[in-house]
RNA sequence: GGGCCGUUAGCUCAAUUGGCAGAGCAGGGGACUCUUAAUCCCAAGGUUGUAGGUUCGAUUCCUACACGGCCCA
């Protein structure tokens, strides 16, 4: 071959984009500019700007002065007068810059700016003629340029990969998004602030432990080069927590990461965020209605006006009844695997073969009532076997203190009254035991700490767990996590 | 893990019975002092996800793979 191939230029187009910015920024440099200065004083939200103002007719002007910072979105060049648009956190504006009265060194500056640049502004208050409030520019300041070019100013960023993998550009281009983190981060310090008042302690607890417990599910696994052993990122904590209760702290709550080793879905990341609370000298009909409570006082502090009603009470019905109501088969009267499975094949549904007893249970709560319960929905009183950290009921025999919250189709909290008698908690484990002999990957380890904690005498309590990410859901009425998650797990790039 | 759908310019999208891949926005040059998806003129921008196959010719058809989405397990 003669001919030598020119380089490849799989990216040319972007970085001929990069170039033309960088550029800009060398020539500042060149001029005794500082494309990257160090700080901006004294700046005003743009929403606050906005609503000192609101009485404005069209075409004052004002010498009322502000300062304002916030990415560029958008230019409309018109001559010696230019209108741009820029946004902050709190609301967009615009920027009205005329070469009379900013001077024509200044103005050619404001020309070379790029769509995407963060700026900062000091301007007057006016309304242009056709009414829309703006900010007449004394003097725009580069606050840090950037070399990359922003999407599209109109359409925004559509491609949900790129939202999810680069959130940065999610978060400049779409409003909504911002939005709906802010409101993620709002439902977070409302539930701090309620648990706070009513008496609870926020403690932390270990993310990295020497045996995971409190939920079923695989967790991830790590290493410890110093004491050269293995942790396991914890998938609850559940477990310290009422060692804490033990302990005297009587309310604590922690609101933090939780990890597990299972399938992605829209319902699922491989950590997410929980909230537990335990409280001493209660039960679970006690942390049910601070649960409504709690949720109501969220929905409220977040505006939400959906479809769910989270203002009355929410539905009770027992499992046994949720389940009988929609397939007309009562688990409790069919409490062995044979009979089950037969009662189920009776009424026409799939029986997978190797289910157990529990597993049917849960095979006919997933599938035929949690996606009937799309306004709250508290379903109470467990078997046995599927819990083993919840305390036997009190009347009913085979039966725990555990309650499962709903809505929209989708499991959001499970509480319990809180098992504290050591000597059936340690043969709950030993029954776990025998059901990871038997090759279930989800059943409890033994956790002789824990044990141990308990013999020295643990109070009744209630406690609970709420999935903080599909509470955002709902509040946002988001169809999947990653939308309420800021850099939801992803398969590596290619 | 299985099925279906998608992947084209920096962004948002077109197009082809298999025959030189097009717009808008953004970017470059120019005009314009009340625009707001500003407008107008000029020029430029592509390994059509990756690797193979069929074909005179593949962005289009076939296979595998990658990533994503939806549904099922």
């Amino acid at each position: 071959m003669a001919e030598v191939p020119e380089e490849p230029t799989g990216e040319s187009r972007e970085e001929e984009l990069v170039a033309a910015r960088r550029a800009k920024a060398d020539a500042m440099r060149s001029a005794g500019t500082d494309p990257f200065p160090h700080s901006f004083e004294n700046v005003e939200p743009v929403e606050a700007v906005i609503a000192q103002h609101e009485g404005l007719n069209d075409g004052d002007e004002t010498d009322s002065k502000h300062r304002i910072a916030g990415r560029l979105a958008a230019r409309r060049g018109q001559g010696g007068a230019v209108f741009i648009d820029m946004f902050d956190r709190t609301g967009r504006i615009q920027l009205l810059a005329q070469t009379d009265h900013v001077g024509e060194e200044a103005f050619a500056a404001i020309g070379d700016l790029d769509l995407g640049d963060l700026i900062g502004v000091d301007g007057t208050a006016m309304k242009t003629k056709r009414g829309q409030f703006s900010l007449k520019v004394e003097e725009i300041f580069l606050l840090a340029k950037a070399l990359r070019p922003p999407p599209d100013k109109h359409h925004g960023l559509k491609d949900i990969e790129t939202r999810y993998r680069r959130r940065e550009l999610d978060l400049i281009a779409s409003e909504e998004s911002r939005e709906l983190f802010l409101t993620r981060a709002k439902v977070i310090s409302t539930i701090r602030a309620f648990l706070d008042r009513d008496g609870f302690v926020e403690v932390e607890t270990p993310v990295l432990q020497p045996l995971y417990g409190g939920a079923a599910a695989r967790p991830f696994t790590t290493h410890h080069n110093a004491l050269d052993r293995n942790f396991y990122l914890r998938i609850a904590t559940e477990l310290y927590l009422k060692r804490l209760i033990v302990g005297g702290l009587e309310r604590v709550y922690e609101l933090g990461k939780d990890f597990r080793n299972e399938g992605i879905s829209p319902k699922h990341n491989p950590e997410f965020t929980m909230l537990e609370w335990y409280e001493a000298y209660s039960d679970y009909m006690v942390i049910a209605s601070r649960l409504e409570d709690l949720v109501r006082e969220v929905s409220r502090a977040v505006g939400y006006e959906g479809e769910i009603d989270f203002e009355s009470p929410w539905r009770r019905e027992t499992l046994q009844s949720s389940i009988h109501t929609r397939c007309g088969i009562d688990i409790l009267a069919n409490r062995d695997r044979d009979s089950l499975a037969a009662a189920m094949k009776e009424k026409g549904l799939e029986v997978p073969e190797t289910d157990t007893w529990p597993q049917l249970v849960d095979e006919l709560l997933t599938k035929h009532v949690e996606p009937e319960l799309q306004q709250p929905t508290i379903l109470f009183d467990y078997p046995v076997e599927l819990s083993p950290f919840a305390k036997s009921h009190r009347s009913q025999e085979g039966l725990v203190e555990r309650f499962e919250a709903y809505a929209a189709g989708m499991e959001i909290s499970n509480a319990f009254s809180e098992l504290n008698d050591p000597d059936e908690q340690r043969r709950r484990f030993e029954a776990q035991r025998a059901d990871a002999d038997a090759g279930d990957d989800e059943a409890q380890p033994y956790d002789e700490a824990f044990i141990r904690a308990l013999e020295q005498g643990m109070p009744p309590t209630g406690g609970i767990g709420i999935g903080i990410d599909r509470l955002v859901m709902l509040l946002t009425g988001s169809k999947t996590i990653r939308e309420v998650v800021l850099f939801p797990a992803m398969r590596e790039e290619q």
